[in-house]
DNA sequence: AAAATCAGCGTACACTTGTAAGCTTAAATA
DNA sequence: TATTTAAGCTTACAAGTGTACGCTGATTTT
């Protein structure tokens, strides 16, 4: 790659990681300023649609990102599963964990989810399908479910972490232990619910 | 109550009205502005303050607001459950048609619940806890369930609830329809997981 | 070596925003 | 009836926004 098509992408990745580094507590994506962004990356504002033609364009890249580390976060999970751990106690480990350190990517999904742009929506449900997908897979091998029913139980138990994670993001550590241990009940009663299911059928 | 106090009260009633109609899948309450709010509400700009210190004043009324309409539901939801319907099924059925008659509502506590404002957040938060506290007390009647089990159940019904209504959203009717029909599974499954845990204990 | 490309810059413009200061006028109070 | 109160107004300002336009200079291509 050439001289260029390097500074180029060098400049790339400071504007995302200068959108990510706003993105707090206090701030989501749509009230970042195309300005703020570029100054923190530090060229011009209007050198800014040498990369993107739009902060949307920005913020969906963004979002991909997310989805990409996320998945990432489950290969590892997998992982330390096969070396013997229980599911539900790695899951939820692992998911706790990813908020800790990634709170602000985390963030980002979590609320371009409901927010104000269509495709910002869509981007983070096919990530969340992917989840769902994967899980599903592992359920229908682990337990030798349909594979209806497995996406069904799958896309419950997602829906309980996720919102755990959301919820976790405003405790302290004790109160996130707790909150913790009850998504770990709550991940049971979906389990043996669709277990006591199979049976029948 | 006075001449004076009642136009004020009307002028109130405008402004939380127009801030409500302003909502919509395009465009968040952190979004609206005060002036665009005071502007369909038929005021200047600086009269806004005769009323609310802030936008964020006028946003927590709404978060208040919404909470009551849902609360309100609840009780509908409960009358037509006591004359005989099955609880999900009616439970769902009243949901769906709360997103789908007050997607704004639903929108501005769906968003605000992972908003940027903590203030915002615990409000939602305590809404949705009620919502928790209702139904647990009555699956505590029902099921003659421990009152910590059925927080643990009321809470992971809710979620899953919320989540379709998060998601229904975006569908179309034909869509929403199969979504009802999974949310009622997923809804199923986790009061067998609880009956069956509390038959053990 | 000459020509073309293009990342980044500076200037500029038209908007929108929140809100300070002070006035008006009708209702409430004394 | 005289005085006070306060909802709503107009004017004004500083700050921030997105982005059009045209230039520069190094890199790439011919």
């Amino acid at each position: 790659m050439g001289v260029r098509a390097q500074q180029k992408q060098k400049t790339r990745r400071a504007l995302i990681d200068a959108a990510f580094s706003q993105l707090s507590a206090d701030k989501s994506f749509s009230s970042l300023s195309l300005r703020e962004v570029s100054r923190e990356a530090g060229i011009a504002p209007t050198s800014f649609y040498r990369h993107f033609s739009d902060m949307n364009e920005l913020g969906l890249t963004m979002v991909d990102e997310a989805g990409l580390t996320l998945r990432q976060l489950m290969r590892q999970a997998r992982e330390r599963i096969a070396s013997g751990g229980s599911v539900i106690q790695t899951s939820v480990t692992i998911f706790m964990e990813f908020i800790e350190n990634n709170s602000n990517v985390f963030r980002l999904l979590l609320r371009e989810r409901s927010g104000t742009s269509a495709a910002f929506r869509s981007a983070v449900y096919r990530e969340n399908q992917h989840f769902i997908a994967e899980l599903s897979d592992y359920l229908c091998r682990a337990n030798g479910t349909s594979l209806e029913n497995a996406r069904i139980e799958a896309d419950a138990l997602v829906t309980i972490v996720f919102n755990a994670g959301a919820e976790a993001l405003d405790l302290n550590n004790e109160k996130r232990a707790e909150l913790a241990v009850r998504t770990k009940k709550q991940l049971r009663l979906v389990a043996k619910g669709a277990m006591q299911l199979n049976r029948k059928s």
